[in-house]
DNA sequence: GCTAAAAAGCGTAGCTCATACGCAGTTACC
DNA sequence: GGTAACTGCGTATGAGCTACGCTTTTTAGC
Protein backbone atom coordinates (compact mmCIF):
# COMPACT_ATOMS: atom_id res chain seq x y z
CA UNK A 1 0.00 0.00 0.00
CA UNK A 2 2.52 2.81 1.19
CA UNK A 3 6.17 3.32 -0.25
CA UNK A 4 7.17 0.94 2.17
CA UNK A 5 6.42 -2.25 0.17
CA UNK A 6 8.81 -0.72 -2.52
CA UNK A 7 11.90 -0.16 -0.15
CA UNK A 8 13.93 -2.31 1.25
CA UNK A 9 13.40 -2.99 4.47
CA UNK A 10 16.66 -1.27 6.37
CA UNK A 11 15.70 2.21 4.23
CA UNK A 12 12.16 2.00 5.44
CA UNK A 13 13.48 2.16 8.96
CA UNK A 14 15.41 4.48 8.52
CA UNK A 15 12.40 6.75 7.37
CA UNK A 16 10.79 5.63 10.00
CA UNK A 17 8.16 4.15 8.21
CA UNK A 18 7.69 0.78 8.95
CA UNK A 19 4.11 -0.33 9.86
CA UNK A 20 3.11 -0.03 13.61
CA UNK A 21 2.41 -3.64 15.27
CA UNK A 22 -1.10 -3.45 16.33
CA UNK A 23 -1.22 -6.83 18.93
CA UNK A 24 1.45 -8.27 21.30
CA UNK A 25 3.28 -6.68 24.15
CA UNK A 26 3.95 -2.83 23.61
CA UNK A 27 7.67 -2.62 22.74
CA UNK A 28 10.17 -1.00 25.81
CA UNK A 29 12.29 0.13 23.35
CA UNK A 30 12.31 2.37 19.93
CA UNK A 31 14.47 1.73 17.20
CA UNK A 32 15.69 5.36 18.30
CA UNK A 33 16.02 5.21 21.81
CA UNK A 34 18.81 2.52 20.64
CA UNK A 35 20.14 4.24 17.91
CA UNK A 36 20.83 7.41 20.52
CA UNK A 37 21.84 5.05 23.13
CA UNK A 38 24.73 3.62 20.68
CA UNK A 39 25.62 6.97 19.30
CA UNK A 40 25.69 8.17 23.15
CA UNK A 41 28.70 5.81 23.84
CA UNK A 42 30.51 6.25 20.56
CA UNK A 43 30.61 9.83 21.24
CA UNK A 44 32.00 9.18 24.80
CA UNK A 45 33.68 5.92 24.67
CA UNK A 46 34.17 5.58 20.67
CA UNK A 47 33.12 3.27 18.45
CA UNK A 48 35.23 0.41 19.31
CA UNK A 49 33.20 0.82 23.26
CA UNK A 50 29.99 0.09 20.80
CA UNK A 51 29.00 -3.71 21.37
CA UNK A 52 25.47 -4.97 21.47
CA UNK A 53 25.80 -6.03 25.37
CA UNK A 54 27.09 -2.24 26.00
CA UNK A 55 24.24 -0.54 24.19
CA UNK A 56 21.78 -2.46 25.72
CA UNK A 57 23.09 -2.35 29.14
CA UNK A 58 23.01 1.41 28.78
CA UNK A 59 18.98 1.14 27.86
CA UNK A 60 18.66 -1.08 31.36
CA UNK A 61 17.62 -4.02 28.78
CA UNK A 62 19.23 -7.11 27.59
CA UNK A 63 21.73 -8.13 24.87
CA UNK A 64 19.71 -9.90 23.17
CA UNK A 65 16.29 -7.65 23.11
CA UNK A 66 17.91 -5.21 20.61
CA UNK A 67 17.40 -7.97 17.61
CA UNK A 68 13.93 -7.65 18.22
CA UNK A 69 14.29 -3.85 16.44
CA UNK A 70 17.73 -3.95 14.77
CA UNK A 71 19.06 -6.26 12.30
CA UNK A 72 22.37 -6.52 13.26
CA UNK A 73 25.38 -4.67 14.55
CA UNK A 74 25.80 -3.51 11.42
CA UNK A 75 22.48 -2.09 10.14
CA UNK A 76 22.86 -0.23 13.92
CA UNK A 77 25.87 1.51 12.19
CA UNK A 78 23.86 2.36 9.40
CA UNK A 79 21.05 3.79 11.48
CA UNK A 80 23.81 5.74 13.84
CA UNK A 81 25.54 7.13 10.63
CA UNK A 82 21.69 9.11 9.64
CA UNK A 83 20.79 10.04 13.32
CA UNK A 84 23.77 11.80 13.78
CA UNK A 85 23.34 14.33 11.35
CA UNK A 86 21.43 17.54 12.25
CA UNK A 87 19.95 19.64 10.19
CA UNK A 88 21.90 20.69 7.25
CA UNK A 89 22.29 24.79 8.13
CA UNK A 90 20.30 27.55 6.46
CA UNK A 91 22.65 28.75 3.77
CA UNK A 92 23.44 32.79 3.19
CA UNK A 93 20.22 34.20 1.55
CA UNK A 94 22.15 36.05 -1.15
CA UNK A 95 25.52 34.37 -0.98
CA UNK A 96 27.68 33.11 -4.31
CA UNK A 97 27.92 29.26 -4.39
CA UNK A 98 31.05 29.69 -2.67
CA UNK A 99 29.73 31.14 0.54
CA UNK A 100 26.67 28.85 0.70
CA UNK A 101 29.65 25.87 0.26
CA UNK A 102 32.06 27.54 2.85
CA UNK A 103 28.99 27.50 5.39
CA UNK A 104 28.46 24.23 4.57
CA UNK A 105 31.84 22.68 4.50
CA UNK A 106 32.17 24.15 7.84
CA UNK A 107 28.81 22.66 9.42
CA UNK A 108 29.74 19.39 7.88
CA UNK A 109 33.33 19.36 9.51
CA UNK A 110 31.20 20.72 12.81
CA UNK A 111 28.82 18.00 12.96
CA UNK A 112 31.48 15.33 12.21
CA UNK A 113 33.81 16.95 14.43
CA UNK A 114 31.06 15.94 17.66
CA UNK A 115 31.33 12.52 16.40
CA UNK A 116 34.31 11.21 15.70
CA UNK A 117 33.73 7.90 14.85
CA UNK A 118 31.68 8.90 12.15
CA UNK A 119 33.95 8.79 9.17
CA UNK A 120 34.78 4.66 10.21
CA UNK A 121 31.21 3.54 9.38
CA UNK A 122 31.76 1.40 6.54
CA UNK A 123 29.53 3.22 3.53
CA UNK A 124 28.50 0.39 1.65
CA UNK A 125 26.04 2.33 -0.72
CA UNK A 126 25.09 5.59 -1.98
CA UNK A 127 23.09 7.89 0.54
CA UNK A 128 19.29 6.79 1.09
CA UNK A 129 18.73 8.07 5.02
CA UNK A 130 16.72 10.89 5.32
CA UNK A 131 19.30 13.34 6.72
CA UNK A 132 21.96 12.33 4.53
CA UNK A 133 19.79 13.13 1.42
CA UNK A 134 18.76 16.60 3.08
CA UNK A 135 22.71 17.82 3.04
CA UNK A 136 23.37 16.81 0.02
CA UNK A 137 20.30 18.74 -1.35
CA UNK A 138 21.54 21.54 0.49
CA UNK A 139 24.90 21.45 -0.82
CA UNK A 140 23.42 21.01 -4.50
CA UNK A 141 21.28 24.19 -3.58
CA UNK A 142 24.95 26.25 -3.06
CA UNK A 143 25.40 25.43 -6.26
CA UNK A 144 21.75 26.20 -8.35
CA UNK A 145 22.38 29.11 -9.46
CA UNK A 146 26.03 28.18 -11.26
CA UNK A 147 25.65 27.11 -14.75
CA UNK A 148 27.23 23.43 -14.22
CA UNK A 149 25.63 20.38 -15.11
CA UNK A 150 23.43 19.03 -12.74
CA UNK A 151 26.52 15.75 -12.85
CA UNK A 152 28.96 17.92 -12.62
CA UNK A 153 27.29 19.69 -9.63
CA UNK A 154 27.30 16.07 -8.02
CA UNK A 155 31.04 15.89 -9.18
CA UNK A 156 31.67 18.87 -7.42
CA UNK A 157 30.12 17.93 -4.08
CA UNK A 158 31.13 13.91 -3.88
CA UNK A 159 35.00 15.65 -4.08
CA UNK A 160 33.85 18.10 -1.18
CA UNK A 161 32.51 15.06 0.61
CA UNK A 162 35.08 13.16 -0.33
CA UNK A 163 37.90 15.81 1.20
CA UNK A 164 35.88 16.76 4.24
CA UNK A 165 35.05 12.69 5.31
CA UNK A 166 39.23 12.12 4.66
CA UNK A 167 39.56 14.96 6.59
CA UNK A 168 37.77 13.76 9.53
CA UNK A 169 38.44 10.49 9.49
CA UNK A 170 42.02 11.59 9.83
CA UNK A 171 42.04 14.18 12.14
CA UNK A 172 40.14 11.91 14.22
CA UNK A 173 42.48 8.53 13.80
CA UNK A 174 45.13 11.02 14.97
CA UNK A 175 43.43 12.21 17.83
CA UNK A 176 42.67 9.06 19.11
CA UNK A 177 46.66 7.83 18.68
CA UNK A 178 47.64 11.61 20.48
CA UNK A 179 45.66 10.20 23.51
CA UNK A 180 47.69 7.44 23.78
CA UNK A 181 51.02 8.57 22.58
CA UNK A 182 51.11 12.21 23.22
CA UNK A 183 55.16 11.80 22.39
CA UNK A 184 54.97 11.11 18.68
CA UNK A 185 53.18 14.33 18.07
CA UNK A 186 55.75 16.32 19.32
CA UNK A 187 59.42 17.78 18.95
CA UNK A 188 60.04 13.82 19.13
CA UNK A 189 58.58 13.27 15.55
CA UNK A 190 60.77 15.82 14.10
CA UNK A 191 63.75 13.85 15.96
CA UNK A 192 62.41 10.84 15.02
CA UNK A 193 62.57 12.17 11.14
CA UNK A 194 66.68 13.47 11.92
CA UNK A 195 67.56 10.16 12.83
CA UNK A 196 65.61 7.99 10.12
CA UNK A 197 65.69 10.47 7.06
CA UNK A 198 68.77 10.68 4.88
CA UNK A 199 69.13 13.41 3.98
CA UNK A 200 70.75 11.90 0.20
CA UNK A 201 67.94 9.33 -0.38
CA UNK A 202 64.96 11.96 0.67
CA UNK A 203 66.57 15.28 0.04
CA UNK A 204 63.48 17.06 -0.58
CA UNK A 205 62.00 15.87 2.76
CA UNK A 206 65.22 16.62 4.54
CA UNK A 207 64.66 20.21 3.48
CA UNK A 208 61.42 20.34 5.25
CA UNK A 209 63.16 18.69 8.25
CA UNK A 210 65.58 21.08 8.25
CA UNK A 211 62.89 24.23 7.61
CA UNK A 212 61.65 22.99 11.08
CA UNK A 213 58.09 22.64 9.89
CA UNK A 214 57.98 19.97 12.22
CA UNK A 215 59.38 21.33 15.12
CA UNK A 216 56.16 22.14 16.80
CA UNK A 217 55.41 21.20 20.72
CA UNK A 218 51.90 19.63 19.02
CA UNK A 219 51.35 18.68 15.19
CA UNK A 220 47.80 18.16 15.74
CA UNK A 221 46.79 21.89 17.34
CA UNK A 222 43.50 22.93 16.95
CA UNK A 223 44.57 25.89 15.59
CA UNK A 224 46.50 23.93 12.72
CA UNK A 225 44.32 21.00 11.86
CA UNK A 226 41.85 23.87 11.06
CA UNK A 227 44.54 25.90 9.18
CA UNK A 228 45.38 23.21 7.41
CA UNK A 229 42.34 22.22 6.40
CA UNK A 230 40.81 25.75 5.48
CA UNK A 231 44.07 25.83 3.16
CA UNK A 232 43.25 22.40 1.01
CA UNK A 233 39.35 23.54 1.33
CA UNK A 234 40.44 26.76 -0.16
CA UNK A 235 42.98 25.12 -2.90
CA UNK A 236 39.41 22.70 -3.70
CA UNK A 237 37.24 25.82 -4.73
CA UNK A 238 39.78 27.58 -5.99
CA UNK A 239 39.64 25.04 -8.25
CA UNK A 240 35.74 24.93 -9.04
CA UNK A 241 36.28 28.76 -9.45
CA UNK A 242 38.77 28.02 -12.23
CA UNK A 243 36.82 25.45 -14.14
CA UNK A 244 33.58 28.06 -13.30
CA UNK A 245 36.07 30.48 -15.15
CA UNK A 246 37.27 28.47 -17.99
CA UNK A 247 33.15 27.55 -19.08
CA UNK A 248 33.03 31.06 -19.86
CA UNK A 249 30.43 32.02 -16.32
CA UNK A 250 32.17 32.79 -13.52
CA UNK A 251 29.15 34.24 -11.75
CA UNK B 1 74.61 2.33 19.93
CA UNK B 2 73.06 1.88 17.07
CA UNK B 3 69.85 4.27 15.85
CA UNK B 4 67.78 1.50 17.31
CA UNK B 5 68.26 2.85 20.78
CA UNK B 6 66.44 6.13 20.48
CA UNK B 7 63.60 5.32 18.38
CA UNK B 8 60.59 3.75 19.55
CA UNK B 9 60.51 -0.52 18.83
CA UNK B 10 58.14 -0.45 16.98
CA UNK B 11 59.47 2.00 14.47
CA UNK B 12 63.22 0.13 14.67
CA UNK B 13 60.69 -2.53 13.34
CA UNK B 14 59.82 -1.11 10.42
CA UNK B 15 63.26 -0.46 9.29
CA UNK B 16 64.49 -3.49 10.00
CA UNK B 17 66.40 -2.16 12.81
CA UNK B 18 66.33 -4.68 15.42
CA UNK B 19 69.78 -6.55 16.93
CA UNK B 20 69.73 -9.91 15.56
CA UNK B 21 69.79 -12.42 18.48
CA UNK B 22 73.04 -14.74 18.90
CA UNK B 23 71.89 -17.25 21.15
CA UNK B 24 68.77 -19.79 21.15
CA UNK B 25 66.76 -21.33 18.66
CA UNK B 26 66.91 -19.90 14.65
CA UNK B 27 63.41 -18.28 14.04
CA UNK B 28 61.13 -20.04 11.54
CA UNK B 29 59.71 -17.12 10.64
CA UNK B 30 60.71 -13.39 10.31
CA UNK B 31 58.71 -10.12 10.52
CA UNK B 32 58.84 -9.55 6.82
CA UNK B 33 56.97 -13.60 5.86
CA UNK B 34 54.53 -12.33 8.86
CA UNK B 35 53.76 -9.10 7.05
CA UNK B 36 53.34 -10.62 3.62
CA UNK B 37 51.31 -13.30 4.57
CA UNK B 38 48.75 -10.58 6.33
CA UNK B 39 48.61 -8.92 3.39
CA UNK B 40 48.42 -11.93 0.74
CA UNK B 41 45.33 -12.25 3.00
CA UNK B 42 43.93 -9.13 3.10
CA UNK B 43 44.99 -8.64 -0.23
CA UNK B 44 42.40 -11.74 -1.64
CA UNK B 45 39.58 -12.04 1.18
CA UNK B 46 39.57 -8.31 2.97
CA UNK B 47 41.31 -6.83 6.10
CA UNK B 48 38.18 -8.54 7.67
CA UNK B 49 39.56 -12.17 6.68
CA UNK B 50 42.88 -11.09 8.74
CA UNK B 51 43.28 -12.87 12.03
CA UNK B 52 46.61 -13.89 13.46
CA UNK B 53 44.98 -17.51 13.63
CA UNK B 54 44.50 -17.02 9.63
CA UNK B 55 47.77 -15.99 9.01
CA UNK B 56 49.64 -18.41 11.28
CA UNK B 57 47.83 -20.88 9.65
CA UNK B 58 48.57 -19.48 6.32
CA UNK B 59 52.62 -19.84 7.49
CA UNK B 60 51.80 -23.19 9.14
CA UNK B 61 52.33 -21.87 12.09
CA UNK B 62 50.38 -21.92 15.59
CA UNK B 63 48.78 -18.39 16.20
CA UNK B 64 50.91 -17.70 19.13
CA UNK B 65 54.09 -18.07 17.49
CA UNK B 66 53.44 -14.78 15.14
CA UNK B 67 53.28 -12.86 18.95
CA UNK B 68 56.99 -13.34 19.27
CA UNK B 69 57.69 -11.70 16.23
CA UNK B 70 54.82 -9.06 16.53
CA UNK B 71 53.46 -6.94 19.44
CA UNK B 72 49.92 -7.16 18.82
CA UNK B 73 47.80 -7.31 15.92
CA UNK B 74 47.77 -3.72 15.83
CA UNK B 75 51.16 -3.36 15.06
CA UNK B 76 50.84 -6.06 12.34
CA UNK B 77 48.40 -3.74 10.67
CA UNK B 78 51.06 -1.37 11.15
CA UNK B 79 53.65 -2.86 9.45
CA UNK B 80 51.27 -3.78 6.63
CA UNK B 81 51.14 -0.23 6.06
CA UNK B 82 54.33 0.22 5.10
CA UNK B 83 55.21 -3.26 3.73
CA UNK B 84 52.22 -2.84 0.68
CA UNK B 85 53.72 0.33 -0.80
CA UNK B 86 55.93 -0.25 -3.80
CA UNK B 87 58.53 2.28 -4.28
CA UNK B 88 57.53 5.98 -5.50
CA UNK B 89 57.51 6.29 -8.71
CA UNK B 90 60.30 8.24 -11.14
CA UNK B 91 59.20 11.78 -12.00
CA UNK B 92 58.90 13.05 -15.37
CA UNK B 93 62.58 14.36 -16.02
CA UNK B 94 61.16 18.34 -16.74
CA UNK B 95 57.91 17.89 -16.10
CA UNK B 96 56.13 21.18 -14.08
CA UNK B 97 54.95 20.36 -10.42
CA UNK B 98 51.38 19.97 -11.80
CA UNK B 99 52.64 16.75 -13.93
CA UNK B 100 54.85 15.18 -11.47
CA UNK B 101 51.88 15.64 -9.01
CA UNK B 102 49.37 13.71 -11.13
CA UNK B 103 51.63 11.13 -12.37
CA UNK B 104 52.46 10.57 -8.49
CA UNK B 105 48.96 10.68 -7.71
CA UNK B 106 47.90 8.00 -10.05
CA UNK B 107 50.61 6.33 -8.58
CA UNK B 108 49.58 6.51 -5.24
CA UNK B 109 45.79 5.64 -6.42
CA UNK B 110 46.94 2.83 -8.59
CA UNK B 111 49.26 0.99 -5.37
CA UNK B 112 45.75 1.58 -2.76
CA UNK B 113 43.81 -0.02 -5.36
CA UNK B 114 45.79 -3.02 -5.13
CA UNK B 115 45.15 -3.15 -1.15
CA UNK B 116 41.67 -2.05 -0.66
CA UNK B 117 42.61 -2.38 2.73
CA UNK B 118 44.66 -0.25 2.57
CA UNK B 119 42.71 2.99 4.00
CA UNK B 120 41.03 1.13 6.44
CA UNK B 121 44.38 0.50 8.63
CA UNK B 122 43.72 3.37 11.29
CA UNK B 123 46.48 5.61 11.02
CA UNK B 124 47.49 6.76 14.83
CA UNK B 125 50.72 9.00 14.02
CA UNK B 126 52.43 11.19 11.72
CA UNK B 127 54.41 8.59 8.86
CA UNK B 128 57.30 7.19 10.12
CA UNK B 129 57.98 4.01 8.01
CA UNK B 130 60.33 3.90 5.36
CA UNK B 131 58.40 3.65 2.03
CA UNK B 132 55.69 6.40 3.09
CA UNK B 133 58.52 8.64 4.07
CA UNK B 134 59.70 7.56 0.64
CA UNK B 135 56.61 8.59 -0.84
CA UNK B 136 56.21 12.00 0.86
CA UNK B 137 59.40 12.38 -0.07
CA UNK B 138 58.74 12.17 -3.44
CA UNK B 139 55.33 14.63 -3.31
CA UNK B 140 57.97 17.46 -2.13
CA UNK B 141 59.87 16.91 -5.37
CA UNK B 142 57.79 17.34 -7.28
CA UNK B 143 56.99 20.69 -6.14
CA UNK B 144 60.82 21.42 -5.29
CA UNK B 145 60.66 23.91 -8.01
CA UNK B 146 57.68 25.47 -6.89
CA UNK B 147 58.13 29.22 -4.69
CA UNK B 148 56.06 27.62 -1.90
CA UNK B 149 57.48 27.47 1.52
CA UNK B 150 58.03 24.24 2.64
CA UNK B 151 55.21 24.50 5.52
CA UNK B 152 52.94 25.08 2.03
CA UNK B 153 54.47 22.33 0.18
CA UNK B 154 53.38 19.84 3.09
CA UNK B 155 49.83 21.59 3.00
CA UNK B 156 49.53 20.76 -0.81
CA UNK B 157 50.84 17.21 -0.05
CA UNK B 158 48.67 16.34 2.76
CA UNK B 159 45.68 17.96 1.17
CA UNK B 160 46.37 15.95 -1.52
CA UNK B 161 47.12 12.35 0.58
CA UNK B 162 43.56 13.49 2.22
CA UNK B 163 41.90 13.72 -0.81
CA UNK B 164 43.27 9.98 -2.34
CA UNK B 165 42.47 8.38 0.63
CA UNK B 166 39.32 9.50 0.98
CA UNK B 167 38.68 8.55 -2.13
CA UNK B 168 40.25 5.26 -2.18
CA UNK B 169 38.37 4.46 1.25
CA UNK B 170 34.61 5.63 -0.08
CA UNK B 171 35.41 3.72 -3.33
CA UNK B 172 36.91 0.45 -1.91
CA UNK B 173 33.65 0.27 0.42
CA UNK B 174 31.25 1.16 -2.12
CA UNK B 175 32.82 -2.11 -4.63
CA UNK B 176 32.33 -4.07 -0.76
CA UNK B 177 28.56 -2.69 -0.91
CA UNK B 178 28.81 -3.59 -4.20
CA UNK B 179 29.60 -7.09 -4.26
CA UNK B 180 27.06 -8.18 -1.81
CA UNK B 181 23.96 -6.07 -3.13
CA UNK B 182 24.75 -4.93 -6.61
CA UNK B 183 21.52 -3.95 -6.96
CA UNK B 184 21.72 -0.67 -5.06
CA UNK B 185 24.05 0.91 -7.00
CA UNK B 186 21.98 0.39 -10.20
CA UNK B 187 18.50 2.34 -11.37
CA UNK B 188 16.92 1.12 -7.98
CA UNK B 189 18.74 3.66 -6.46
CA UNK B 190 17.07 6.58 -8.77
CA UNK B 191 13.84 4.56 -8.51
CA UNK B 192 14.68 4.80 -4.51
CA UNK B 193 15.36 8.52 -4.07
CA UNK B 194 12.18 9.12 -6.35
CA UNK B 195 9.87 7.54 -3.91
CA UNK B 196 11.56 9.57 -1.06
CA UNK B 197 12.54 12.83 -2.14
CA UNK B 198 9.72 14.96 -1.70
CA UNK B 199 10.79 17.84 -4.67
CA UNK B 200 9.82 20.90 -2.39
CA UNK B 201 11.22 19.65 0.21
CA UNK B 202 14.68 18.76 -1.64
CA UNK B 203 14.45 20.68 -4.47
CA UNK B 204 18.44 20.71 -6.11
CA UNK B 205 17.59 16.89 -5.00
CA UNK B 206 14.65 16.42 -7.11
CA UNK B 207 16.62 18.35 -9.86
CA UNK B 208 19.18 15.82 -10.14
CA UNK B 209 17.25 12.84 -10.04
CA UNK B 210 15.34 14.13 -12.71
CA UNK B 211 17.90 15.37 -14.86
CA UNK B 212 18.84 11.00 -15.07
CA UNK B 213 22.35 11.49 -13.58
CA UNK B 214 21.01 8.31 -11.35
CA UNK B 215 19.87 6.32 -13.84
CA UNK B 216 23.13 4.53 -14.89
CA UNK B 217 23.09 0.62 -14.66
CA UNK B 218 26.28 1.10 -12.61
CA UNK B 219 27.28 4.30 -10.58
CA UNK B 220 30.14 2.32 -9.55
CA UNK B 221 31.03 1.66 -13.23
CA UNK B 222 34.81 2.18 -13.41
CA UNK B 223 35.31 5.05 -15.92
CA UNK B 224 32.90 6.81 -14.07
CA UNK B 225 34.74 6.63 -11.08
CA UNK B 226 37.89 7.34 -12.69
CA UNK B 227 36.66 10.34 -14.47
CA UNK B 228 35.06 11.31 -10.83
CA UNK B 229 38.32 11.41 -9.70
CA UNK B 230 40.36 13.18 -12.02
CA UNK B 231 37.37 15.80 -12.09
CA UNK B 232 38.45 16.33 -8.14
CA UNK B 233 41.88 16.15 -8.76
CA UNK B 234 42.25 18.76 -11.42
CA UNK B 235 40.13 20.79 -9.50
CA UNK B 236 42.33 20.71 -6.27
CA UNK B 237 45.21 21.37 -8.61
CA UNK B 238 43.30 24.10 -10.60
CA UNK B 239 43.58 25.68 -6.77
CA UNK B 240 46.79 25.20 -6.10
CA UNK B 241 48.16 27.00 -9.63
CA UNK B 242 45.12 29.79 -8.62
CA UNK B 243 47.21 29.88 -5.47
CA UNK B 244 50.71 29.96 -7.24
CA UNK B 245 49.82 32.93 -9.74
CA UNK B 246 48.27 34.47 -6.55
CA UNK B 247 51.44 34.11 -4.84
CA UNK B 248 53.10 35.74 -8.19
CA UNK B 249 55.28 33.75 -9.63
CA UNK B 250 53.31 30.64 -11.85
CA UNK B 251 55.62 28.59 -12.65
C1' DG C 1 82.10 -31.70 24.84
C1' DC C 2 79.10 -29.98 28.54
C1' DT C 3 76.14 -26.73 30.70
C1' DA C 4 73.21 -23.13 31.17
C1' DA C 5 71.18 -19.10 29.24
C1' DA C 6 68.45 -17.38 25.70
C1' DA C 7 65.12 -17.52 22.52
C1' DA C 8 61.49 -19.70 19.67
C1' DG C 9 57.20 -22.44 19.32
C1' DC C 10 52.96 -23.75 21.16
C1' DG C 11 48.79 -25.42 24.22
C1' DT C 12 45.59 -23.78 27.42
C1' DA C 13 42.57 -20.80 28.97
C1' DG C 14 40.21 -16.37 29.87
C1' DC C 15 37.92 -12.66 28.07
C1' DT C 16 34.81 -10.07 24.76
C1' DC C 17 31.78 -10.19 20.86
C1' DA C 18 27.95 -11.18 17.56
C1' DT C 19 24.15 -13.75 16.95
C1' DA C 20 21.00 -18.23 16.15
C1' DC C 21 17.34 -20.42 18.54
C1' DG C 22 13.63 -21.33 21.33
C1' DC C 23 10.69 -20.39 25.19
C1' DA C 24 7.99 -17.49 28.15
C1' DG C 25 5.34 -13.59 28.98
C1' DT C 26 2.03 -10.04 27.11
C1' DT C 27 -1.40 -7.85 24.43
C1' DA C 28 -5.13 -7.02 20.97
C1' DC C 29 -8.57 -8.87 18.29
C1' DC C 30 -12.27 -12.60 17.44
C1' DG D 1 -11.87 -16.68 26.88
C1' DG D 2 -9.01 -18.14 23.30
C1' DT D 3 -5.53 -17.42 20.08
C1' DA D 4 -2.38 -15.17 17.07
C1' DA D 5 1.12 -11.92 17.03
C1' DC D 6 4.74 -9.94 19.05
C1' DT D 7 8.29 -8.69 22.58
C1' DG D 8 11.96 -9.82 25.98
C1' DC D 9 15.44 -12.76 27.30
C1' DG D 10 18.48 -17.01 28.65
C1' DT D 11 21.41 -20.19 26.65
C1' DA D 12 24.74 -21.61 23.66
C1' DT D 13 28.04 -21.46 19.79
C1' DG D 14 31.82 -19.95 17.52
C1' DA D 15 35.28 -16.56 16.47
C1' DG D 16 38.71 -13.47 17.87
C1' DC D 17 42.81 -11.46 20.75
C1' DT D 18 46.20 -12.41 23.85
C1' DA D 19 48.41 -13.48 28.85
C1' DC D 20 50.92 -17.12 30.73
C1' DG D 21 53.85 -20.73 31.24
C1' DC D 22 55.88 -25.03 29.56
C1' DT D 23 58.77 -27.40 26.09
C1' DT D 24 62.20 -27.48 22.59
C1' DT D 25 66.11 -25.88 20.29
C1' DT D 26 70.34 -23.42 19.74
C1' DT D 27 74.55 -21.25 20.99
C1' DA D 28 78.05 -18.90 24.10
C1' DG D 29 81.26 -19.78 27.33
C1' DC D 30 83.81 -22.81 30.00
Amino acid sequence: MTEEDRLPAEIALLWGLRETPRRGRKPALTVGEITRAAIAVADAEGLGAVSMARVAQELGNSTMALYRHVDSKDALLKLMADAALDDPPELPAHGDWREGLTVWTHSVLATLRKHPWYARIPMDGPPLGPRNLAWFDRALTALAATPLREDEKVGVVMGLLTFVHGEVRLTAELAAGFQENPEAFGRAYARALRLVVDPRRMPALGRVVDAGVFDLDNLLDDQEVDADFAFGLNLYFDGVAAYLARRGDPR
